[in-house]
DNA sequence: GTGGTGACGACAC
DNA sequence: GGTGTCGCCACCA
């Protein structure tokens, strides 16, 4: 049952990221244990294009909250899902993004 | 087996 | 304060 720990823990948290929430590809890899491979975490949202991955990967943003994936959703997609949600973006970037931001720490007990 | 790339982040200058 | 460079780990050619 994949073990791929790395990649399966970023689909797992991305999985728990609450509606009208977003958070970003360094707290993921951070909380996974290296900061640094913020790179990974992007590179496993890429999965996300597989329709058995049912991830949000549109409420993961760059650390500067801009929806720098928006273009791998095909257009912007990521936008209207984010604001579908209730979060506000402009110029491709959340709004209040520190306020939006939910960290995985935050939940895990 | 090696090299290059990638939905980023942090540090140096 | 902005730009440039390195680092991180996994996948593809």
């Amino acid at each position: 049952m994949t073990e791929h720990n790395f990649f399966n823990n970023v689909y797992e948290l991305v999985k728990l990221i609450p509606f009208g929430r977003v958070t970003s590809y360094g707290a993921i890899a951070k909380y996974l244990g290296s900061k640094s491979s913020s790179r990974m975490v992007g590179w496993a949202l890429n999965a996300s294009h597989v329709p058995d991955f049912d991830i949000p990967a549109h409420r993961v943003v760059n650390r500067n909250g801009q929806l720098s994936g928006k273009a791998h959703f095909g257009g912007n997609r990521m936008q209207e899902l984010l604001e579908k949600e209730g979060i506000e973006v402009e110029n491709d970037k959340v709004k209040h993004f520190k306020e939006l931001f939910w960290d995985p720490e935050v939940l895990t007990p």
